[in-house]
RNA sequence: GCCGAUGUAGCUCAGCUGGCCAGAGCAGCUGAUUUGUAAUCAGCUGGUCGGCGGUUCGAAUCCGUCCAUCGGCUCCA
């Protein structure tokens, strides 16, 4: 007999080699139903995979994520199953689990697949999952697994075996479908209930571009087929907060074949809001001792071979501009460092003038590739809220701290609260691949390590992302339908002060080499302000928003009217229109809560009559009249219980 | 750049397997109406059907190619 310790802390005795699906009907035939696998001392298993020895077990189902990521995985090996019924020969790459979902990358062959071929396979998934086929895992040998594979002229999964140890290989057998796999599945294919295949996409044979590209087919499937509807009506509803839907309908920006693509131009209203966000931080910045600079958009080819970017400048990247003097070459500037650097050196620096902190509101321009480009969040032209922070070794950490303060201020004031942390830091493995000393290196890394704890802020610390010039702290937000975007990002530098032979004189009276700091709190505003509309599906606090309010006159006779209180707005600093349409005042409210501004002022005989308002929220109603003066007090309550929070 | 999808008026879309001068709603313009908390009525304007080339008696519709956009891959100093 075996104890068995479940979530709960109870202990069951049960024979050796009993299965978590056994353990699972021992306790109730409902919850057994249910399991799609278990977790056995903190790996997922097999719920059919016998248990040996004194173990803690966690019954899986659709309600944990190891269920779900397990359902999904089971799933690609179904659909790898269809598809090899319904194109014999083809080849199997990989095919895992993902967030939401699984994938499987598949080389066709002869075969030609398209889009309207997935409803096909989906049927045959169905079919097959409705034979309630049984996963068994089978131990084989390194030979085994190969003689396998080589028989089947798999030269994919030939290749994966090649790199695994002798001993700790599986496979999976399932209905007509064996794989090589390290599991967990759940019991059989009856679970799947629902399936949805949602694209198709070309992808690289271990994601190495210079290898074959394989298709790759997404998928996701669920228990119910309620829970697809649902899924899909969920996709349906996120794709209505889309910054490239919502920024086409309120005007905010747009493009132009002509102009270029990836050269987002910003429309009176989004100029607003992002000069807004630029006073805001300019602000913030002033007060942690920042100051302002301006470069130009270009620089001459000796900037950049200093810098050392001329060598990455390809085939591949903006190519340089040409002048009439034979051999002069500029480019347009891909960062802003190269410039800040230059300011550094104008003079002399001495250690009691460190930090010195370097801030611009820099365009830059790189040339991604067309099929990289993506609303605003991935552009060619964007503005970087850069600064350059030069500073002694032993300032880094302080400096990391400040800086911090400044991406939470941020985070806080427009309300982001599901973002994540990475510290990236060298692989110690492969210390040549870096510039820098490794005492420095050590600093810098303890010093950002120190600093996130000290803020207290989950973070994941990745080993061998750091850049080779230095380490990095980096701000993670999703956008609407879950991709993740980096916002934020510190990183430290050893490698442009090396290069620009920057140096400051420190108490001793001799030269050392500062520490250079590169930071962008909304990384850039291009890709800040499309997170940022998709966050709060237009919707802008209070503060930030193009339009705080609209004034609506009932009828023409009290436009003057309207005038007047847009007038006595405007004196104390709030932004407003008025809406001189010949128009009914039930059509102007609805167009104006479509349009999201955040208060409406109805004005007619009875507003003009006592100076004053009749205030209507978006979204919530009519609030009643107010005197003008009232509702200048009234929005700037609102807008100080936005920002208020701040100011601690 | 690669794989797949899409491209019809300023916007959202209809136009089936090629066949009357290419349609609707909204927006815009003109006129009427002077309006009280989510769409007033009428008339009018507006399209090289993404560009170019081809097949055909005839192309928005079929084929090729280029461009742009969308979902991924690779990339992201």
């Amino acid at each position: 007999m075996i104890n068995i310790t479940l979530p709960d802390n109870s202990v069951r005795q049960y024979p050796a080699g009993v299965t978590s699906l056994e353990i699972a009907k021992s306790i109730s035939e409902g919850l057994a139903r249910n399991v799609l696998a278990a977790k056995v001392n903190d790996e997922v298993w097999d719920a059919t995979r016998p248990i040996e020895q004194d173990a803690f077990v966690k019954l899986l189902t659709w309600n944990d994520e190891e269920g779900k990521s397990t359902l999904w995985h089971s799933s690609a090996h179904l659909m790898a199953e269809a598809i090899e019924q319904l194109y014999p020969g083809v080849k199997f790459g990989i095919g895992p689990d993902i967030e939401a979902g699984f994938y499987y990358d598949i080389d066709f062959g002869q075969h030609e697949i398209i889009e309207a071929d997935l409803s096909r396979i989906e049927a045959k998934i169905l079919e097959f999952a409705r034979e309630k086929q049984v996963y068994t895992r089978k131990s084989v040998s390194k030979k085994e697994a190969l003689d396998y594979f080589t028989a089947k002229g798999d030269e994919y999964k030939l290749e994966l075996i090649n790199d695994l140890e002798d001993g700790s290989i599986t496979f999976y057998e399932s209905g007509r479908f064996t794989d090589l796999c390290r599991g967990p599945h759940i019991p059989e294919t009856g679970f799947i209930k629902a399936v949805k295949l949602t694209s198709i996409a070309g992808a690289y044979w271990r994601g190495d571009e210079k290898r074959k590209q394989l298709t790759r087919i997404y998928g996701i499937t669920f228990p119910k087929q309620q829970e697809l509807t649902d899924y899909l009506a969920l996709l349906e509803e996120a794709k209505k907060r889309d910054h490239r839907k919502l920024g086409k309908e309120m005007e905010l920006f747009m493009f132009s074949q002509r102009v270029g693509q990836g050269l987002p131009m910003w429309l009176p209203k989004g100029t607003m809001l992002r000069e807004k966000l630029e006073h805001f931080l300019k602000k913030v910045q002033r007060t942690a001792g920042y100051q302002q600079v301006i470069t130009p958009h270009i620089g001459q080819k000796e900037l950049y071979v200093t810098s050392g970017h001329y060598d990455k400048y390809g085939k591949d990247s903006f190519q340089p501009i040409k002048t009439p003097v034979e051999g002069e070459e500029f480019f347009l500037k891909p960062m802003n460092c190269p410039h800040h650097c230059e300011i550094y050196k104008h003079k002399p620096h001495s250690y009691k003038d460190l930090p010195l902190r370097l801030a611009e509101f820099g365009t830059v321009y790189r040339y991604e590739q067309s099929g990289e480009l993506h609303g605003l969040t991935r552009v060619r032209g964007f503005t970087q809220d850069d600064a350059h922070i030069f500073c002694r070794p032993d300032q880094v950490k302080e400096e990391f701290l400040g800086v911090i303060d400044i991406v939470l201020l941020i985070f806080k004031a427009l309300d982001f609260k599901d973002y994540t942390a990475q510290v990236s830091l060298r692989d110690p493995n492969n210390r040549e691949k870096y510039i820098g000393s490794d005492e420095n290196w050590e600093k810098a890394e303890r010093a950002i390590i120190e600093a996130v704890e000290e803020k207290e802020m989950k973070h994941t610390i990745v080993t061998g992302e750091a850049a080779f010039y230095g380490p990095k702290l980096d701000f993670m937000v999703r956008d609407a339908i879950g991709r993740k975007w980096q916002l934020g990002t510190i990183q430290v530098d050893y490698n442009l002060p090396e290069r620009f032979e920057l140096e400051y004189v420190g108490s001793d009276n001799e030269r050392h080499r500062p520490v250079m700091i590169h930071r962008a709190p909304f990384g850039s505003m291009e890709r800040f302000v499309a997170v940022l509309i998709e966050h709060c599906a237009g919707n802008f606090p209070l503060w930030l928003t193009p339009n705080q309010a609209i004034i609506l006159p009932i009828s023409e006779k009290y436009v003057d009217y309207a005038q007047k209180v847009l007038n006595l707005l405007n004196n104390s600093d709030l932004r407003a229109t008025i809406d001189e349409r010949n128009e009914k005042a039930g059509r102007k409210i609805r167009d104006a809560e479509l349009s999201k501004v955040p208060y409406m002022l109805v004005v007619g005989e009875k507003e003009e009559a006592e100076g004053s308002v009749s205030v209507r929220k978006h979204g919530a109603g009519d609030l009643g009249t107010f005197s003008v003066d009232e509702f200048v007090v009234l929005i700037n309550e609102a807008i100080n219980a936005e920002l208020g929070a701040l100011a601690k």
